[in-house]
DNA sequence: TAGATTGTTAATCGATTAACAATC
DNA sequence: TAGATTGTTAATCGATTAACAATC
């Protein structure tokens, strides 16, 4: 009887909402109407049953056997489920070509947040802006963090500084942090950290190619 | 008595690795020259077992009980796993600001590969080089790619665009496939692909960011 | 010797996959 | 009605965690 929303959502099934989103965006723009899991698990390479649970756990309400979901009906519920409406506030520290790429990245709105703010320590970069967003000095990041109350911090610092602004960044009662630099942040365990691994990757990636080369001989 | 080396790496043990490599590093430049496993697990907020795993599967040697490992010999294990050393040509595709932050970045080469030409639609850009990667028109791809035949391509194109340059990419012959673009990529079952997949990794911050908000009010 | 760490086997946990009745 | 798809329960799989004897 009581809806069992109890069941809280894992990072794997939350990562793979996005890419629902996309894909069953493409298909709204087709003129496509309503969608089946076994559609989608084929359009994305996903197993049915995943998918089955994946849109169960979203959706508001039941799909109707045979002819499935109302396609904008389930991009509702998932912008829903993700909260991508309340915006968050962030800032960027490290302005770098990385950073500045960021900076560039004009679709943040959509995922529910926008940045207020980016800092570097260098002077030429300080008091000048990026599309719109201001360079300050890092010096005074908590001078600018006490007005914007920014929840979100993206650090795009070389590795050795990033414990350093990581600390620096919870003092000033950052929430969550999304670490670029390929180092690992000690924090207290309220701090939210996702770490974006492009070592890792790189090394999946390296090292499957390697493997495959040595296959072929 | 066989070197049980048959037993493969998992996806995950495989995306450690580099974390490993970059802490141990650090380790050795203030001149700690022995290593344990349990002294990892508490630096990087890691299970004592999961450590000792990752460390047996990769080391040549066995380590000696209470003093642990040699980090140099340790750290060269790693690199000789991963196989860094055997560099892999790699082309990229799309030269908007993400582009430009992956040519603009030097650390590739440590990481086993390195980037000989990139692509653009964009008659600005084509002609030019950024940090002395030259840049084509799109158009000759084929042409370009017949030279140096790279293994490896990096998609950083807008997602519309993705799947018409991964189709184009397959049949010039590349053999992995580092996915910026947020769309899901259809390629046959022997192409690696790796997705960087921004839009998860923003998912499951906000998602959890949301969650804290509730919990505190 | 005592005690910490190693290597390894067993237990747990969680996510994915399979199976199947209910339903349009 | 027949058949595909849904929701849900059970089985499988793989990775992480726990346990423990061997060793320096």
């Amino acid at each position: 009887m009581a809806k069992k929303r109890i069941l809280s959502i894992s990072k794997n099934q939350l990562g793979r909402l996005p890419n629902y989103v996309h894909h069953l965006q493409a298909l709204r723009a087709v003129g496509i109407e309503k969608v089946t899991a076994p559609q989608v698990a084929r359009d994305l390479n996903l197993n049915v049953e995943l998918v089955k649970k994946d849109f169960a756990l979203v959706a508001k309400r039941q799909g109707t056997p045979r002819s499935g979901r109302d396609i904008s009906e389930l991009i509702t519920d998932m912008y829903d489920f993700l909260e991508y409406s309340q915006h968050d506030k962030a800032i960027l520290i490290g302005v770098g070509s990385l950073g500045k790429a960021l900076l560039h990245y004009r679709g943040f709105d959509d995922y529910g947040f926008n940045i207020v703010a980016a800092f570097d320590v260098d002077s030429a970069l300080i008091g000048s802006k990026v599309d719109g967003i201001p360079i300050y000095n890092l010096d005074d990041l908590e001078k600018v963090q006490s007005e914007h109350r920014s929840q979100i911090a993206i650090i795009t610092v070389p590795a050795k500084e990033a414990q350093k602004v990581a600390t620096r960044l919870i003092s000033a009662n950052i929430a969550a942090i999304w670490n670029f630099a390929p180092a690992h942040l000690k924090v207290p365990s309220r701090i939210i950290v996702q770490d974006e691994n492009m070592a890792s990757s790189l090394a999946i990636i390296s090292h499957r190619l390697k493997e495959k080369q040595r296959a072929k001989k």
